[in-house]
DNA sequence: CTGATAATTGAATCTCGGT
DNA sequence: AACCGAGATTCAATTATCA
C-alpha cells in the first residue's frame, strides 16, 4: 500500500543494466509493491547457443533426453528469477507474468511450486493478430498473463475493483482484455526504421495492470525491462519503477523513452475512497446526530419487516434485540445482512434507506477535516 | 486421418465404467484419432461456503473426485493419464485438454514433458460467467483448452481450416472462442430437478473442437466422460467415440443422453455462426485507444457541467468519482444518465459527443468477435 | 394466453480489523 | 493465532410466478 517508505538505497526510477537475478539479489528483501515480468520465450543454453523450445529438436528427432534437457534448463532459469522476485516482494505485493503457450505453462507451474498464489489468469485478446498463413493452426490471437500474490496468506493485496468497474460500464472487469497490438507512433523504431525490440508490449496493457494492482507512489519492479514500457507507464501513472535489462541497446532506448514521458496530474491519479476504506460510523452516532430518533420504527423497503430503534443504537424486533445487521438478518431468516442498506425510515412520506444518513455524516466528517 | 482401420476389438460408441488409466491401458496402442479430456481441476476451495450478495449459497464443486493431497499428487495423476492417452493415440492424432488456472499450467507442463507438441492454446470466453461476488479479483470469465499433437513430428494431423470459416469471416479461426455456459434444456437434470453433473460442458464447445480436428468416422476418446457431452456431439457429427467414466451415475446418464441424439446428415455438418450482439465498449478502451486523454476535461453539450477524465476510465467531478454514466447523472441531479450521449470532448474547437469514439471502437472490436 | 416481474444459478482457490 | 462481529458484495440467461 506504499505505507512503508522504501530504504534509501532502492534504485528508483532507474534502469539497471545487468543480469536480473544478480541485480534482484542485490536489492533489499520485501521492498517492492508489484512485479511485472515479460520473460524471454527463448532460453540460453551452454556456450551462447540460443535455443528455442520449438527448435530444440531440429537435429534431435527422437532424442527425448535432449528435449527434456531444454525444458529443464528453462525451468531452472524460471525458478531462479521467480524466487528472486519473491524475495524482494513485500508480503502483500503481487506479481504479473506474461507469456504464450510456449512458456506460460512452465511459468505457471513454477509459480505455484514456489508458493505464489494465483489470483487470476488474464487473456490479452489482440485486436489485430498476425494471421496463420499456412492454415495449419488457429490464429494465435491472444497471450496470457498470470496475476499472483506472494502467498495464499497475502490477503491485503491491492486491487482497485471499483475503479475498474467504473471504467467498464459499471460491470466487473473480466479476465479477458481486448487491447490492440503495439503499433504506430508508440512502437519504438531505430535510425534504420526497424523496430528496436521484437516484442514491445502495448502501454494500454501495462496501464491496466498497474491501475488495477498498484497505488500512486508504489514501487514496480520489471526484471526484463526491454525498451521500458513498464517504466514509461509507471512514470505516467505516478508510480515508481526499478528496471533491469541485460542488453545495453534496450536499456538506452528505455531511458530516452521514459525521459520524454509527461506524468499525469495528481488530481487525475487520486485514488477514490472505497466503501471499505471509509471511516466507520456507529449507528448510535446517527441517532445522536438526530437523523434517527430513539423509539422510531424502521422498516425494510417494502414495509414487510419492522423494528424499533432503541436509544443505545440497537434495534428490537419482537423479543430480540441486536445491531442493525443482526436484526436485519434475523427478521429475514438469513445468515447475514447489511443493515445500512436494509433498514429504511419514513421521511416526508417516502422510505429513506438509513445509509443516506451515514453518507451525510461522512460528508460532514470529511468537511470538518 | 482415419486411414488406419481400428481393430475390431475397439469398444466403439460405448461407455466404459471404470478407472480411465486402467481402461486406456487395456486398449490397443495407436488406435484413436483424437482425445478430448476434461480432467478434475483440483480447485482447492477454502473451508467455508461462498455467499452471493443476496446471501444465497454458491453450489461449489467440492466433490471427492476433485480432491488431491498436493500438487505432486495431482502432477503424478496427470502424467499417468496423459501417458496412457499418448499410447493409444495414432501418430497423427491430436489431444484436447480443458482446464482453469488451478490446473492448466500443471497439465501444459506435463504435456510438454511427455513429448506432446502444443499446436494452440484456445480460450473459451464465457458469455455468462459467474461473477466475483466479493469484488476481490477479476471475474473469472474464461477457461483454457490446450490442443496438442502426439509429437513434434506429427505433421499430418487433421485441421479443417476452411470448415470453420462458415460464412463468418475469420472469426472462427481465432484462438479465443465466445460460447455460453451449458444451461437450459441442454443441462442434464435428475428426477429431483438437480443438475446431474456439476461441470457439464456446452455442446457448442465440443462441436468446434471435433469439427476442426477430426474427420467423419474418426474415433474420439474421452477418458473423463462425465455425462457424455463428447459422445453426444460425436454421434451428432458422425464421429465414433470411446467414453470412460468412473461414476456409474454419470455413465448411465450419458448412455441415455447419447441414445436420444439424432445424427446429422453429412451436408449439415457445418459450424453454426456465433450470434453476436453489438460489443459492449468500456470507456477505458476509448482512453486506451487514444480517442480521449486521461487528464482531459469533458463537458456537456452546452458546457455547463464538466468532469476530469481519469486514467482508469472513470470521471471525477468535485470530490466524486464514478463511471461516465454515474457522474453524468450526479452533475445533473438525475437518477440516471447515458454518459455516451451526455459527455463531449473539444476537438478542433468543436464539442464532439464521446459516442462518436465508441462507434469507432465498435468497428475495431467487431472484427475480433 | 401474454407480458411483466421475480427467482434461480453457474469449475470460486472471494473480507477485515480489533481483541 | 484464533475468534468475533461489522458490513461489503453480482452478471447474464433461463425459469418460475404473477397480474
Amino acid at each position: 500500500m506504499g505505507l512503508v517508505t522504501p530504504p534509501q538505497r532502492l534504485p528508483l526510477d532507474e534502469v539497471i543494466v545487468g543480469d536480473c537475478i544478480a541485480a534482484m539479489n542485490a536489492l533489499p528483501a520485501g521492498s517492492v509493491d508489484c512485479v511485472f515480468a515479460d520473460p524471454p520465450y527463448n532460453l540460453q543454453l551452454g556456450e551462447g547457443s540460443l535455443l528455442r523450445p520449438d527448435q530444440s529438436r531440429v537435429d534431435a528427432v527422437d532424442d527425448a533426453w535432449d528435449q527434456f534437457a531444454s525444458f529443464e534448463a528453462y525451468d531452472a532459469f524460471t525458478r531462479e528469477w521467480l524466487a528472486a522476485c519473491r524475495r524482494v516482494m513485500k508480503p502483500n505485493a503481487t506479481l504479473w507474468v506474461i507469456g504464450s503457450y510456449h512458456n506460460i505453462f512452465r511459468v505457471g507451474s513454477a509459480l505455484q511450486d514456489l508458493g505464489f498464489w494465483i489470483l487470476n489468469d488474464i487473456v490479452w485478446r489482440k485486436a489485430n493478430p498476425m494471421p496463420n498463413f499456412r492454415g495449419k493452426r488457429f490464429t494465435n490471437a491472444h497471450e496470457t498473463l498470470i496475476w499472483a500474490s506472494r502467498s495464499a496468506e497475502s490477503k491485503g493485496y491491492t486491487f482497485h475493483y471499483e475503479a475498474l468497474k467504473g471504467g467498464n460500464e459499471d460491470l466487473q472487469m473480466r479476465s479477458d482484455w481486448f487491447i490492440p497490438l503495439c503499433t504506430g507512433d508508440e512502437r519504438l523504431k531505430g535510425a534504420d526504421g526497424q523496430k528496436v525490440h521484437p516484442t514491445q508490449k502495448p502501454e494500454a496493457l501495462l496501464a491496466r495492470t498497474l491501475l488495477s494492482a498498484t497505488n500512486p507512489g508504489d514501487v514496480v519492479l520489471d526484471p526484463f525491462f526491454g525498451t521500458g514500457t513498464t517504466g514509461a507507464v509507471a512514470r505516467r501513472l505516478g508510480r515508481r519503477f526499478i528496471g533491469i535489462e541485460r542488453e545495453t541497446v534496450y536499456a538506452e532506448a528505455a531511458r530516452a523513452r521514459i525521459a520524454s514521458v509527461e506524468p499525469l496530474s495528481q488530481a487525475a491519479l487520486l485514488v477514490a475512497p472505497t466503501k471499505r476504506a471509509e471511516p466507520r460510523v456507529p449507528f448510535l452516532s446517527v441517532i445522536e446526530a438526530g437523523h434517527v430518533r430513539a423509539g422510531e420504527t424502521l422498516t425494510d423497503q417494502r414495509g414487510r419487516f419492522s423494528a424499533l430503534v432503541r436509544p443505545d443504537g440497537t434495534l428490537m424486533a419482537g423479543p430480540a434485540t441486536g445491531s442493525i445487521h443482526k436484526i436485519g438478518a434475523l427478521v429475514q431468516g438469513l445468515p447475514a445482512c447489511n443493515g445500512w442498506d436494509f433498514w429504511h425510515a419514513e421521511r416526508k412520506g417516502q422510505r429513506v434507506v438509513i445509509d443516506t444518513f451515514r453518507a451525510d455524516m461522512r460528508a460532514r466528517m470529511s468537511a470538518a477535516g
